[in-house]
DNA sequence: TCTCCATATCGATGGGCGTCTATACGATCC
DNA sequence: GGATCGTATAGACGCCCATCGATATGGAGA
């Protein structure tokens, strides 16, 4: 688990309620969770991440995802390293290949914290 | 609940698990999602959403927001306009006084998708 | 070693966004 | 109706960022 990387209490993870809803938001806490977001809140990041995740093995290199967009590569290149660099891409160099895997674990703390963990809690 | 949204299908949000992670988001699902990411992903606008959840009732007006930032009122007026208009804050206007209050709705569903609604899923 | 291929880095550019000051709107009260 | 108070809008400015073309790096094979 990356707890550090929130910094959500072992607490508040398992409560399994929104954080962001309970209490207000401490400036570090808001400073240190929006790079986050950020590197989320792009259409080809998401659907980089996406890409990867449902690669076989959930790990893909670049030149399997550099097909699906209608983008040069120096720029596949940076997203992925905006994505690695916040800690949402492991990265592996195997021979020539570079292979990225998606951290589960901080996108699951940045559910947690960002919507709880409640099925049907609309209210 | 608000699928029309994110446009998940009732499967997809019940199935409880990360629509992101099982399968590639198409172009339209990345570029319908990512404004919601962009609204959030911000310092500011974090703590405002926080705030307003953790205020009594669940909603605040301007005043007693405005307060805990060091930034001018029309500055916090943008940030609850973002909010509002991409759909993470109600507005509602009494006498002088305008009210807001978080759309739990929106960020379940944005929840859902991004790390699903496994409590210990972390893997 | 020379070449080729996969990926990363660099520098430039254009657009978007967070913030400000100034001002407008609109409701309340005297 | 005029003054005042809470909130929103308008316009400007500076900075960040997504993207590009050009180039560097570095492993693999001949």
């Amino acid at each position: 688990m990356s707890k550090s990387l929130l910094e959500l209490t072992p607490v508040q993870t398992v409560a399994c309620c929104q954080p962001l809803m309970r209490e207000p938001l401490s400036v570090a806490q808001a400073e240190r969770v929006a790079p986050l977001l950020k590197a989320l809140a792009d259409p080809v990041r998401l659907r980089l991440l996406s890409l990867v995740a449902a690669h076989v093995g959930g790990e893909a290199c670049v030149c399997d995802l550099a097909d699906a967009f209608d983008l040069t590569q120096p720029t596949i290149s940076h997203h992925l390293k905006v994505l690695h660099e916040i800690g949402l891409l492991d990265r592996t160099k195997r021979g020539v290949w570079v292979y990225y895997k998606v951290r589960t674990d901080t996108l699951t703390d940045l559910a947690a914290l960002i919507g709880g963990t409640l099925p049907g809690s609309a209210r």
